[in-house]
DNA sequence: TATGAATGAGACTTCATTCAT
DNA sequence: CATGAATGAAGTCTCATTCAT
């Protein structure tokens, strides 16, 4: 059905748009202040309304500037994702290095502390993950990430609880603190009372 | 971003006549028919991508009977807004009345039991007050009703903490809330045990 | 007609998108105003330089309306190609009815004939299936109408060929025929010389 | 920052300086591995899907290497035409010079080979002469230079014509020789079979 | 009232062409 | 000369909304 003469054209398998990366250095700024432009733009108005050219426009660059990067908006997406996950397992490892010294009261505080550091792409990661359908496997994978990472730093502090009960909680943790930044988001002026408060919380809860 | 003019001519207070009010029984059962299809339209593919086409599709109309009833998408979202307010706060007074019998434990229950009798229309409200900038007053509206009820519960049960503690407490609360519908989506096999799980960490917090 | 329900998205199948049939009359007409509107423009420009726009103006249509029956490009010229092919195939029938009192002479002027026939929307038809590599179905499906007809009118006049040799007569008389609306479309003003030069050549070569 | 401008200040005539030619021999491979490229990538897509950086990308080089040597796509394709016309005008020539012993059944043989020795560019010279309307000149050129070339064949052949009929068996002859590649493409492994059944055709017709 | 065709602004995306490095 | 990033006009397609029947 296609292009070229003699095979030429493995060409691109449209679902799976890749970002095409830039060889130069020029373009590698570009890419990195379009990624911001792109997060800041779907943290505020959601993904489907949030369009290519409002982003081109808030990284002040033209419309085919930003299309020479990334295909499609959904390879925009995805980029976005992937930098969520990395800086999401990177946080995730620092935690589990200090695994041997945690408490409850610590490990919350640390597990608080670094949703909110996540703040800035968070937003746009939740607005992604929510809009599109197809974004089930990246949805996974972050997901399975981060209920691995805190498996492991539970286990490490609570040794003694059942495998099945394990898992609830994790999972009631999971979504504790997911809802960290958005109280922060709330309330911008007390977070860090707020933080105490859901630390807290988290912290009775793991102990239990 | 899109079609319509109608900011030059108001002409009609739309938020006023949000639905015009149909005269009998057969037309209140397909608004109501109407209003379900928007709620399951706009859950399964976020506000944006939930096209009025759709909607009326799946509530077996045409097009322009959806436009009959409700003027513009907004509107239509502003009766989904209105209806699940109604329903949370019924659901809140219910509570009340039983405040002078609540210990933390039948509290956080009961709490937890109302957000999932509300999950039907949750994900489309959740939906359409993330993808409109323009629906702050109603999201205001629905979150002051959502504190209050939960502040008034609190007291009756914890006429101890500070005022400002309660403050933070209940703003915690309302975020844990937020959290058993998502965790019981995640799980759906699992949603007893999981809103145990969410109750006792509830509880241990306004308890704490 | 109400689609799904709970699970609302069966949407559409984009790949094999046809055309929305119109249920009012006036509808009707729109879509023959619409298809001839692409047949002129095709014919004029080549399928990749037919723009959407242009066929709508040249219906006198809004793209919308364009859109409303035909919901790609792709599928408007798969309706071209339908059309095309049924005349084509009620040519051949008419031709094959007449078999019994064929002779070399008259069965190459009466393809002849049929090929002028057909000119209106062949060049749009031929333009089509150059430009579009996914066209390969429809095409072989044209090609074998063709085929069909024509291997049982050359049986009925020459029925002492070998089946092997048939298969070239065959195909070299399809390309013959294919030359003549080229032709006719280079000298129109000569079309009647050009069409009993082209019919001598044929009745030559199926005599031969 | 100057976009396409261009129709507003013409500057340098452009068909007149069609491609830079090249000073140095390396030059002129790198060229001719253009045209080849870009007569691979028009023949295979269509003239308007055949884009510049496919065809770069077809002959390993970079976009803007592509515009050294071309300054438009249009003077690509004009170099496409002109090169094809040679190599046409080289062929009938050859045939001439064989004309004092040509007969009807050797002259179709000619050039019926002739047509498939061309068939490399010629799907792509078709396909450029389809799709612009402002290649009317080269057209009519190629046209006159195959037309004449006929003509002084068939003349050699068959003196004994009437012009006017002439005239008209040129044109009959000259679209069933373009008819020859389209065959070939057809059924590539009876080729030869083909090319002897659409000779036996001609020859007859010449001699007719 | 019910229906569905009509409309056009605006979204996503492509690509010829230019130009700094 | 080579390279590849930058640009924006233009194309395809969507969808909220209107209106004739």
């Amino acid at each position: 059905m296609n292009p070229s003469s003699q095979k030429a054209t493995p060409s691109v398998d449209k679902s799976a748009a890749a970002s095409r990366a830039p060889k130069r250095e020029r373009g590698r700024q570009r890419v990195a202040a379009l990624i911001d432009a792109a997060s800041r733009v779907i943290a505020a108005r959601g993904y489907a309304a949030a369009t290519m050219t409002a982003i081109a426009a808030e990284a002040g660059a033209a419309i085919g500037s930003l299309y020479q990067f990334f295909p499609t908006k959904a390879a925009l997406a995805e980029v976005l994702l992937g930098r969520y996950g990395e800086r999401l397992g990177a946080a995730l490892d620092a935690l589990s290095a200090r695994s041997g010294t945690l408490t409850p009261e610590t490990l919350a505080e640390g597990l608080a502390a670094m949703m909110l550091d996540l703040t800035a792409d968070r937003a746009a990661v939740m607005a992604i993950l929510d809009a599109r359908a197809d974004t089930v496997g990246a949805r996974q994978q972050l997901r399975a990430r981060f209920e691995a990472g805190i498996g492991r730093l539970l286990r490490a502090v609570r040794p003694d609880v059942a495998d099945d009960d394990m898992a609830m909680m994790r999972l009631t943790l999971l979504y504790m603190l997911k809802a960290i930044p958005a109280m922060a988001g709330d309330a911008p002026q007390a977070t860090s009372r707020l933080r105490a408060h859901a630390a807290r919380a988290m912290a009775l809860y793991i102990a239990s």
